[in-house]
DNA sequence: CTGTTAGCGCATTCAC
DNA sequence: GTGAATGCGCTAACAG
C-alpha cells in the first residue's frame, strides 16, 4: 500500500504540472490557475499527500513549533500553564514540545539542548531549582526568544513573566474590605525582600484607598513558612485592637495563621478571615485552603506564549527582563481540602 | 555574533576533515581515529555548533519524536500520564509534542495532522468524546503506531490501554474486606456489558478468596449514573440482610450511593462503606469523594510510551486492539474535597 | 580509517 | 501562469 512517502513531485507528476506549481498551491498563492489549483488539491487528496514540515523547515532555515518546559507538570498549575501556552500556539499553527524536568537541573539541560536541535523558535520556561542565569545566554544569542514564568531568574536576559504581587495584595486586601473587615494584618514574610515590599505596597495602597489608615503594629513579619504563620498571628493577637483578618505573605504562612487560630479555637474562615499568596512549594498534601490570590495559570500561559509569539514574529528578543503583570483570581474555597490531588506548590 | 547557523561543513573545514568524518563523530562511530574524534569534537565544541536534528530526520525520513493528546491536561490525571510518558519519552531521547483538545472532535484533527505533517514517529492519544475509529487509519496506513489510552475507541485498528476491570474489583473487595466488612454489594452498571462482567467477574473472585460466599441479591444493577446509584442504594436497603459497603460500577454511582446513604441519614465512609471506580466525566466539581479505585495515571503513561516505542522500534505497528492491565492502586481520601481543583473526570 | 558523491522533500529564484 | 534549476544540513553508500 505505502510503497514510500508521497512527496511533491508524486502529486506533480500525477496532476501532470511542476513541483513548483504544487508548492504554490501549498501556500495558498494567488498566483495560480484556478482550474489547476484544483486540480492539484484533488490529486493531493486522492494520493493522501501530507506536507513535510520538516522539509520544509530545513529550507527556510525556521520552524513553527515552540518548547515549553515546566519543573512539575503533575502539579495542575503548570498542567493549566501548559494548556494556556497550547491554546495561543495552536491557533498560531505552532505546535509545542513539552518536558517535564521534575525539577532536576540536568533534566531542564538535556531537554532544553534537545528542544534546540530540534529547531524550536521559542522557549517557555518554568526554571528548575538552581538555574543558572547563564543557561539560556546560547538560546538568545541564536536569535531564540525564552520567556521564564513563575520563577525569576535574577539576572536572566530573557523575558519573564511573573505575578503582580503589588496588585494582588491589594486585591486581598479589597476582598477582605468587601467582607467587612477593617482591621487587616499584613502577616509573614521577610522584609528585606523586594518582593515584601511588593506585597505589602499593596496592602498598604488599597487600605489608603479604601480609607483605612495604616498601623504598623499591624504588620507582623515572620520567616515566610508555616511555622512563621502561627508566629505572626500569636503576635497579632497580642494586640490590643486585634485584627479580624490577615493577607498573608504566601499559603504556607496562611495555613499556619489557621493552624494558630485553632489553637486558639477560632475558626479561620469563620471567625478570622484569612487570605494569602498562592506561591509555595508544599510537600505536604493535606492542608486547609481558604481564600488564596492567586495567579491564574491558564492566562499566565497565553500571556507567554503571546509574548514569545511577539518576540519570534518580530525578529528580535528581548534581551532584557522584563517583569509583566498578570491577572490575578481570588479563589474562594468553602472548606477543607483534604484529596491529595488538590492543587499545590506554585512559585 | 552569527553570521547564520554553524554546520557541519563548517566544522569539517575547521577541524580539517571531511564532512562525513565529522558525521562519523557525530552519532559515536567507532570507525574514527580517536585522534580525529577528538580534535572534531573539540572544533565541535569551539565553533558552538548544534546539531540539526530536522536535516538528519529529513535525510533518513524518521524522527525521535513521538505526539501526545489528550482531551483535557487541566484534568491532573492527564498531567500524570504526560508526566510518564514524558519520562520514558525522553529517555529512550524522543521528544514529545503535547496537545490538548479540550474534548473538541476538530482540535483533535488538526492537531493529529499538524503532528504527522511534523512527522511523528508514534502517536499516544486519549481520544475526544466522539473519535470514529477511522481517524487513526491513515496514521497506521502510514505505519505510524497509535496507542489509545485511557478511553476506548471500539473498532478501531490500534493498540490500547485501559483499565484492568478484574483486577481493580478484585482490589475494591479486599481493601473492603480488610475493613472486616462481610456484606459487599455491587451496585451499578448495566449487566450486559462487557465492562460490567469483568468487573463483576473481580469482585466475584475477591470474594470467594476471602471465603465469602456470594450472593447474588447484592448485586443490585441499575444505570451507570448517579441516578443509578441513588436507586442501587435504595433496593440494596431493602434487603432482609443489608450491606455495609458496596463496591461501585463507577464514580458516578458511587456518588448517587453517597447521595442515597445521606437521604437515609448515614454517613458515607462512617455508617457505610463506599468504593468506586473512578471512570466517569463528571463536570460537576463539587462531589465527595470517598475511596476509589483508579489507575496510576502515570504508570499508564510510562507503560503507553513503552507499548509505543516498542512499535516504533520493531516497525511493525499492531493492527489489533490489545487490552493491556495497568496498575491500580486505592486512594483514600477521608472527607468532603470541595475545592474545585480537585481531581476530576478519568473514562 | 577518511573523502566523494548523491540525494531526503521542499521553497525559491529565475527563465519561459 | 508555469517549469527548470539550486540548495537547506545531513546521512548513506561507495571509493580511496
Amino acid at each position: 500500500m505505502s510503497k514510500g512517502r508521497v512527496t511533491v513531485i508524486d502529486i506533480a507528476h500525477a496532476a501532470d504540472v511542476s513541483k513548483s506549481t504544487v508548492s504554490l498551491v501549498l501556500q495558498g498563492s494567488p498566483l495560480v490557475n484556478e482550474a489547476t489549483r484544483a486540480k492539484v488539491n484533488a490529486v493531493i487528496r486522492e494520493l493522501g499527500y501530507v506536507y513535510n514540515r520538516g522539509a520544509a523547515n530545513l529550507r527556510q532555515a525556521k520552524s513553527k513549533i515552540v518548547g515549553i518546559v515546566v519543573n512539575d507538570l503533575t502539579n495542575s498549575f503548570f498542567a493549566e500553564l501548559a494548556v494556556g501556552v497550547d491554546m495561543v500556539v495552536q491557533s498560531a499553527g505552532y505546535v509545542q514540545f513539552l518536558s517535564n524536568t521534575g525539577e532536576s537541573i540536568d533534566r531542564q539541560r538535556e531537554v532544553v539542548a534537545s528542544m534546540r536541535e530540534h529547531g524550536i523558535s521559542g522557549l517557555i520556561v518554568s526554571p528548575a531549582r538552581g538555574t543558572d542565569a547563564a543557561d539560556f545566554k546560547p538560546l538568545t544569542n541564536a536569535g531564540i526568544p525564552v520567556v521564564i514564568v513563575v520563577r525569576n531568574i535574577p539576572g536572566a536576559k530573557v523575558s519573564s513573566l511573573v505575578s503582580d504581587n503589588f496588585a494582588g495584595a491589594s486585591a486581598a486586601v479589597e476582598h477582605l474590605v468587601g467582607l467587612g473587615h477593617r482591621r487587616i494584618s499584613f502577616m509573614g514574610g521577610f522584609a528585606n525582600t523586594a518582593v515584601f515590599a511588593e506585597r505589602l505596597g499593596g496592602y498598604r495602597d488599597a487600605l489608603a484607598k479604601a480609607g483605612i489608615t495604616f498601623d504598623d503594629e499591624l504588620v507582623v513579619a515572620t520567616a515566610p513558612s508555616r511555622a512563621g504563620g502561627v508566629e505572626a498571628v500569636g503576635r497579632a493577637m497580642l494586640l490590643a485592637d486585634k485584627p479580624t483578618a490577615a493577607v498573608c505573605f504566601n499559603d504556607a504562612v496562611a495555613f499556619g495563621v489557621c493552624d494558630g487560630l485553632r489553637a486558639r479555637r477560632l475558626e479561620p474562615g469563620v471567625d478570622f478571615a484569612v487570605v494569602g499568596f498562592d506561591d509555595v512549594i508544599e510537600a505536604e498534601s493535606a492542608v486547609p485552603a481558604l481564600t488564596t490570590i492567586s495567579v491564574d495559570p491558564q492566562g499566565m500561559g497565553r500571556r507567554a506564549a503571546q509574548l514569545l509569539l511577539k518576540q519570534i514574529n518580530s525578529g528580535k528578543v528581548e534581551a532584557e527582563a522584563i517583569v509583566s503583570a498578570v491577572r490575578l483570581v481570588v479563589r474562594q474555597s468553602s472548606g477543607l481540602a483534604l484529596d491529595t490531588t488538590a492543587r499545590r506548590a506554585v512559585s
